[in-house]
DNA sequence: TTGAAAGCGCTACCAA
DNA sequence: TTGGTAGCGCTTTCAA
């Protein structure tokens, strides 16, 4: 059997609560008795038991992370940043993949919910009717990040969407373009609206106006992209072609590429793309596809570091303060946009 | 407050033991009386508390789920399979990512047994001094999926390998192909070297020799596909080229094909490419990359079940019975390795 | 600075 | 078929 604390206590001629006291540090003990509970500890192999110090604490050392895919780079390198500033602490992670259902983000909370974390970062799948309520009702902590759902007012960790939207849209204006499309994302997802307001705030900075035929939707897969391009060239006549399309992700961007090559449309010479997300397939694609990069690592960190904050505002009874980080992207120029070529 | 199981009981009119019974099904309960318990529940939004049942059963209901990259799809297709199965018994899941580093494995093995998981489903990092050991000793179940480790008689789910190798270079034979090398995979990867034993045994099982100046090696990665390729054209006279080329995954077969691009060497005309795993990117690349895949998900599913019957036998005090599953894998052809092309 | 003991919420044994 | 109750292993008051 694995040996209890009562074990160490025996074997270290001291109550079971001084053990405690010098594993958790809760309270002075003298060096010489401490010496000896350290070394009962090690002699025996002892690990505080789990259950029973959650039980009595009413704190499980867990938190969850929800993310709607795994296997896509810019979530995975969030969770990254998220769980290297847990483990800094000693704490536990649980990751949950929605697969951007929002059935599947219900069933996460609830087993996050069963689980009794402590807090939770989400990337909430839709804009309504996600999970985050559900925990807000439970009273565990929730630090929205990436996108962030409308109707809560919670902290949030964010990138500069409309920013981006803004930027990718002036580099295309500056390299000439002069009828430039753009391929929206999901119709819920925060981040795919924002993007493309910043694209309609670009073209207006400089007088243009948006032209609706030059709008197409995709659902940020790869091959929603591929159906974007064609539809748009599909309700246009030639003379009308955009000649530089922003992309509301890096996959959609790719998926363009492919389709134009297909088409025999020359990128960037007939038609320069810029997407979202820097992707590592977007270096792998010929042409390299041109993209706006968020610090994302850096954003998994800092929504753990205000979710650990807020747990221990909760722990002190102190007032839990909603805070709203945007953090700032930059453009990472490649072959798919490149000036002069074609 | 969160009710308890006595709030239950009291408005119920019944005693704590006899709630416990309705929730668990342990012993029979008067329809009657499990109406009332029924009803009380409901009407207090009771949730059993995860941490006094963990405590007093021994069992936390929760399984690990170790894999060297939860961004590569081949994994995280493979944690799904695993996940819905876990899932379906109401069992919540804890998945780490170890990078690929043996120091990252020890520490997500250390997480699991703080977190004292009921089992283990393990890919490990090395074929030698990875985490398995330290689970073994904590007497934690373990799965090995798709790696074997060495020197541990344990139950493990894999796929076949080193027929994947062998299909992989018959089928630039039949091609004819005549100069066949391969990229192997990094060192202690036991999939990469079952694939390299298959395509030594596909050369020898036609009467070739196996060629030196034909294997270069890398390490999983993109890059080290490039450099291999340069490797192999840098190493051998113009007359003396691969005609062919089987690369141990799939990641390295799509550098592969960017290098020769960059090389002006015509694929599937001069170079003839297969790799392995079937990742969503060889659909993406041009040319399209054939390779060998293995059914990912079914290998999950499967692996989480023999750890369940495990978990199961050690409960009943039966014999572990150590299983070794081996799926066969099939040929998915694309361009290439297109015949008669170039 | 240390010890005794209550109790976190649950399950399962023993009785009835 | 049901109830009483001990105890899982820990933390934390209260007293010494």
């Amino acid at each position: 059997m694995e040996p209890t604390i009562l074990d160490v206590a025996e074997q270290a001629g001291v109550s079971p609560s001084t053990v405690s006291r010098v594993i958790n540090e809760t309270a002075p003990v003298a060096e010489a008795t401490k010496k000896k509970v350290t070394e009962a500890i090690e002699s025996l192999g002892y690990r505080t038991n789990k259950f029973a110090h959650a039980l009595r604490k009413q704190a499980s050392n867990v938190f969850g992370i929800i993310v709607p895919d795994i296997s896509n780079p810019f979530f995975s390198t969030l969770i990254r940043g998220a769980e290297d500033r847990f483990h800094e602490d000693g704490l536990s992670t649980m990751i949950c993949d929605t697969d951007g259902q929002p059935e599947k983000e219900a069933r996460n909370v609830e087993m996050l919910v069963k689980e009794r974390v402590d807090g939770a970062l989400v990337t909430s799948t839709e804009s309504e009717s996600n999970g985050i309520p559900r925990l807000i009702d439970k009273d565990i902590p929730v630090v929205a990040v990436d996108r962030s759902p409308t109707g809560y007012e919670m902290t949030a960790v964010l990138a500069d969407n409309e920013g981006a939207g803004m930027i990718a849209t002036e580099h295309l204006l500056n390299r000439g373009c002069r009828m430039i499309g753009f391929v929206r994302g999901p119709a819920g997802v925060s981040t795919a609206h924002e993007r493309f307001i910043g694209y309609v705030n670009g073209l207006e900075s400089r007088g243009l106006e948006v032209q609706e035929g030059l709008i197409a939707r995709g659902d940020f897969t790869f091959n929603s992209g591929k159906r974007a391009l064609e539809e748009l060239i599909a309700a246009n006549n030639e003379s009308e072609f955009p000649d530089g399309l922003v992309v509301a992700n890096d996959l959609m961007g790719v998926g363009v590429i492919r389709k134009a090559e297909e088409m025999n449309l020359h990128v960037p010479g007939e038609l320069a793309v810029v997407g979202f997300d820097d992707i590592l397939l977007s270096k792998l694609i010929n042409p390299t596809l041109t993209t706006i990069s968020a610090p994302t690592y850096e954003m998994g960190g800092t929504a753990a570091q205000l979710l650990l904050e807020t747990v221990e505002a909760d722990r002190k009874r102190a007032e839990r303060k909603h805070k709203r980080i945007v953090f700032s992207t930059k453009l990472v120029e490649r072959e798919s946009s490149q000036f002069g070529a074609g």
